[in-house]
DNA sequence: TGCTTACGTTAGCATTAGCTTACAGATTCG
DNA sequence: CGAATCTGTAAGCTAATGCTAACGTAAGCA
């Protein structure tokens, strides 16, 4: 999960994913969206692939990349979780402050 | 977002994060959490800050912090976007397939 | 007024990240 | 076989990150 959320940290590597969605796309393909050279897109795939957010295929001397939004499933579950509890918490404290407020209005 | 996901990058601050959730806490009270030193801790608090994941209060000489959820919001989205466009391309891919199976059996 | 507590901030250091250039391996094509 | 294509990897540079130790500052207390 450290590795799925330092991958996504990048704005390069998010773009990757979005082009890498819908349509698998070999390395030029995806440099070519790009001002950084190709040996740095493969060094984001790379990146990528161990954080388990893309998957690879070779065919030829061509490798083609898919994205892997199951990846992020670890993440979004601890946000999720965060998120749901603090929500349950906020009505938790909600509740108790009606209650001390009947009871400030019983007095 | 780039902030929130570089943040939620590091598990002390995810750490952190937790801790402060419901409760909020002073710095040396999350310091005596972990092994690293306290300014170390002032400083991810300083990077969870910038990304809006946690506020501030002063009282004093101590400072109490407790985390802000809806610093999230960006990145989640994000993450929500990428998820159904997913899943809704692959329900056109399944249909797809599913029209092509159809033809496949008229012949 | 001094001493203490609770912080933030700075400087300095080791590690990591992202990039480019150069190179190496595998595949295809003439 | 030899040349071209597609890609990964290594070396080297700069910038950013995470840490510690030392210092600065403001509030509370003797």
């Amino acid at each position: 999960m450290d590795a799925a959320a330092r991958a996504l940290a990048e704005p390069t590597r998010r773009k990757i994913l979005r082009l890498v969605r819908d349509t698998e796309q070999t390395v030029s393909d995806i440099a070519g969206n790009f001002s950084v050279s190709r040996p740095a897109i493969s060094q984001h795939l790379r990146v990528l692939q161990d954080a388990e957010l893309v998957t690879a295929r070779s065919e030829g001397t061509r490798r083609f990349y898919r994205a892997r939004p199951e990846g992020m499933d670890e993440l979004r579950a601890w946000m999720d979780e965060f998120w749901s509890d603090s929500l349950r918490n906020l009505k938790v404290e909600v509740e108790r402050e009606q209650w001390n407020s009947r009871k400030r209005d019983k007095k």
